[in-house]
RNA sequence: GCGGAAGUGGCUCAGUUGGUAGAGCAUCACCUUGCCAAGGUGAGGGUCGCGGGUUCGAGUCCCGUCUUCCGCUCCA
């Protein structure tokens, strides 16, 4: 099902005010903001002690899916700096920088290839600085007097080498799929692997965003987890209409409420330069329905164009028809620092408990920072904090566990529920007697009692059971 | 970038007509308690986003600047 704004459909809430999930991720330590003590940098984000574990736990999961439990998608990590070329031939030297028009008087703005009577000016025409003049060109809102075009283009430049010149100019990359496009053939060389395969990339893009906000939802550096699917021409249809509910289920599986998520095709002049059709997968954020993550067929439009540019041949021989082929490719295009907030926004639950509001995280085991906390019910005993340092210690070298004596044991699990930790285990005075401590759920609530020698391999079944799940 | 609002300890806020900062929560220590944010005592932590100006004196007035939030653009 495709959905568009204003659909009837557009009735789920969001979980909770923004606000409030910037406070607990500040509180908690999960995200920060950049250069604070100097005032901080405008869309510029960092992940403290437990925003670090769930990004990367995020990540690690969409690198098992796509990559470690796949025959056909193969890894690869290229640079974030490329050969300038590069940019040019993808478009986005070009296409990537709007030239904008600002009226004098109500000071809207407008693109100026938009802007009727100038529909179809050439590259040239829209970079000369008198072309607002030359065609009289007024704002369509109330007439006023436009500026001459500016051009704001998204990448950031910096200069490689000790000489800053025009010729040194280098491009931060923008997307991380260049990378995969430009290795497609050492990538298929080495790994010998038959269409259709993909190559699957984590890594940091930057985007000088006119307009970046709302927390981590528009960075103007961020994380991209993009997966280019090599096909025929001919099964690239087929290929899209598979990873497209493939990606929104992956989101669900890891504990996103179906009634949030929702599928929305881009209309036909919305669709970026490269697109032949693009369709997102969508999250009610508390700032409306926005773009979790694009599937888009670009056909063969990046190999191509990167053949013709560089006079590298980039096909692929089918052996079975003894023919050339240039793969059409669909791409699946994530962010993880959206994936991370949408799994942590959508985790939020709030309690009433005499008059108390209780915060806690239902985050999907496999996401959560902490996987289990060791607690001592009473500290005084120091046979216990010992039980309870030797449990930890076990369990630590196969996942991350934590050990909390600080507050009094309602308080500690609280805490623990903040932060989305699924399992608590406590150690009371029998368990010194019996060798039997409290394992509690933190979605269930429920406890059981388990031999102190099971406590390891227990928790590590359900994180596999969660996994599988 | 433009229009509007805001910027006080980790968080939420108070701070009267300008006189050199307070509360709750949180944190830490000690005592007490012992299975779901208990109680007591005490402690640390802010020069009020930043810079300048007016004034005997500014968190409180003026100017500039930065940042955040809400609208216009975009897309992971």
């Amino acid at each position: 099902m495709t959905l568009h704004p204003g659909d009837p459909n557009d009735v789920a809430p969001a979980v909770a005010e923004l606000d409030t999930i910037v406070s607990l991720a500040k509180r908690r330590g999960f995200v920060f903001p950049s250069s604070e003590i100097y005032g901080g940098i405008n869309a510029v984000w960092d992940y403290g002690p437990l925003g670090v574990e769930l990004k990367n736990n995020v990540k690690r999961a969409w690198w098992r899916a796509m990559v470690q439990e796949r025959d056909d998608i193969v890894g690869l990590d290229a640079g974030i700096l490329m050969h300038p070329q590069v940019w040019v031939t993808s478009g986005h030297v070009g296409s990537f920088s709007d030239p904008l028009v600002e009226c004098g008087t109500d000071h809207k703005r407008f693109r100026l290839d938009e802007l009727p009577g100038a529909e179809h000016l050439t590259a040239t025409d829209l970079a000369d600085p008198t072309i607002v003049e030359r065609l009289g060109l007024r704002c369509p809102e109330d007439g006023g007097p436009l500026s001459a075009p500016r051009r704001f283009n998204l990448m950031f430049k910096t200069f490689m080498g000790p000489v800053e010149d025009e010729a040194s100019v280098i491009y931060l990359r923008p997307e991380t799929a260049q990378g995969s496009y430009v290795n497609f053939k050492n990538v298929q060389g080495s790994t010998r692997k038959k269409l259709p395969f993909g190559i699957a990339q984590v890594g940091k893009s930057f985007r000088n965003e006119i307009s970046p906000g709302n927390f981590v939802f528009r960075m103007r550096e961020f994380e991209q987890m993009e997966m280019q699917y090599f096909v025929r021409p001919e099964a690239a249809a087929d290929a899209f209409e598979l990873w497209l509910p493939r990606r929104r289920a992956w989101y669900e599986q890891f504990g996103v409420n179906p009634s949030r998520l929702r599928l929305r095709e881009h209309a036909p002049d919305e669709l970026a330069h490269y697109a032949r059709k693009a369709v997102d997968v969508e999250y009610r954020f508390p700032f409306g329905w926005k773009e979790l993550e694009g599937v888009h067929n670009r056909g063969d439009f990046d190999l191509s164009r990167h053949s013709e540019a560089s006079g590298e041949k980039l096909e692929y021989f089918d052996q079975a028809t003894n023919e050339h082929i240039v793969p059409w490719v669909v791409e699946t295009a994530a962010g993880a620092d959206r994936a991370a907030f949408t799994f942590l926004i959508d985790a939020y639950r709030e309690e009433e408990v005499r008059s108390e509001t209780r915060v806690s995280l239902a985050l999907h085991p496999q996401l959560a920072p902490y996987k289990v906390a060791v607690l001592p019910l009473l500290k005084k005993r120091p046979e216990i904090v010992e039980l309870c340092q030797r449990i930890k210690d076990d369990l630590k070298r196969h996942t991350m566990a934590v050990y909390d004596d600080t507050a009094a044991i309602g308080k500690l699990y609280r805490r623990q529920d903040e932060i989305g930790t699924p399992w608590c285990v406590t150690v009371d005075v029998d368990s010194l007697e019996d060798g039997a401590v409290t394992v509690r759920d933190r979605d269930s609530m429920a406890q059981e009692r388990i031999p102190v020698e099971g406590i390891t391999r227990l928790i590590l079944d359900r994180l596999e059971a969660a996994q599988a799940g």
